[in-house]
DNA sequence: TTAATAAAAGACAAAATAGTCTTGATTCTT
DNA sequence: AAGAATCAAGACTATTTTGTCTTTTATTAA
């Protein structure tokens, strides 16, 4: 698995966030509820966005967690390096602790192209996208059926 | 990471082996202390390609582990399908349990290109390719030097 | 100001992965 | 036949990841 689930809850709770009114605070139990995984690990995965400044939290009656900019300012390589960090993407195939062209593994020359495919979808992926891609699932559900 | 260690593991020493006269038998130390990595571990990782019909065993002296196809035989994807399986890489990167065209993942189609570059480097490798790049590298290596 | 709500913090438990070691089964050499 | 070499099998431990729960802190509303 190239993500942790971890990092993918994190990716998915954000995307939820990004569906909804953005500046409104969104309980965990909800957001736990919704993608159908444990309220308690996800608590600590959203803790950790917020002291990793991608979401901000509010605690109390009303309270909850929301982004902390603007969906559209929030790539997914963001999420993914907060969370699992860049090595584990960016870590070589074979498992060489340096690999790069000086030293390459033996997969070296047809992987990078990849790596660098996978870090530009990161990239230019924001969790607006990510979400708007949701959004135009669902219609396509229901226009399919 | 993509490939867990006993995989990466696996390939190294099925490439170790094809640098070698392929049908003499290597003893599993041997290609531990090449490797610089766990004997105990690299003999589990061995024992279960050998089930797999990757590699073939010999016990007692001048025994040891070999591969059991020729080197060009033996695609990368052999190794990763032995010891990762087929989920491993063609898993959602979203984590969705399904994620096909009928029922995407909010990235299923920018990432879908990306598993089939990967699946095709993988079914296009064979050890005894990765072989002669290290073989290659070696060489390239004194060179430079 | 008290009670209820909700995240923060951190202890604890379970499962998966990685790593170590011992014993047993073969096979070779002498 | 005996002893050494080598993989096979499986028990055991350590580490990492994932998951659960309790207590504390902040905030709101009555």
């Amino acid at each position: 698995m190239l993500l942790s689930k971890t990092c993918i809850y994190g990716l998915r709770a954000s995307v939820l966030l990004a569906m909804r009114n953005e500046d409104q605070y969104v309980t965990i139990r909800e957001l736990s509820d919704e993608l159908e995984i444990s309220f308690y690990f996800l608590t600590k995965v959203l803790q950790h966005m917020t002291k990793a400044d991608i979401l901000e939290s509010y605690k109390g009656p009303n309270g909850g967690v929301r982004l902390a900019r603007e969906a559209h300012e929030i790539r997914m390589m963001d999420v993914v390096k907060a969370i699992d960090g860049e090595l584990s993407f960016k870590s070589c195939v074979m498992g060489q602790s340096e690999c790069d062209m000086m030293n390459p593994c033996p997969l070296h020359s047809k992987w990078v192209e990849l790596q660098t495919k996978m870090t530009s979808i990161m990239n230019g992926t924001t969790i607006e996208g990510l979400a708007k891609e949701m959004k135009g699932r669902s219609v396509k559900t229901l226009l399919e059926n």
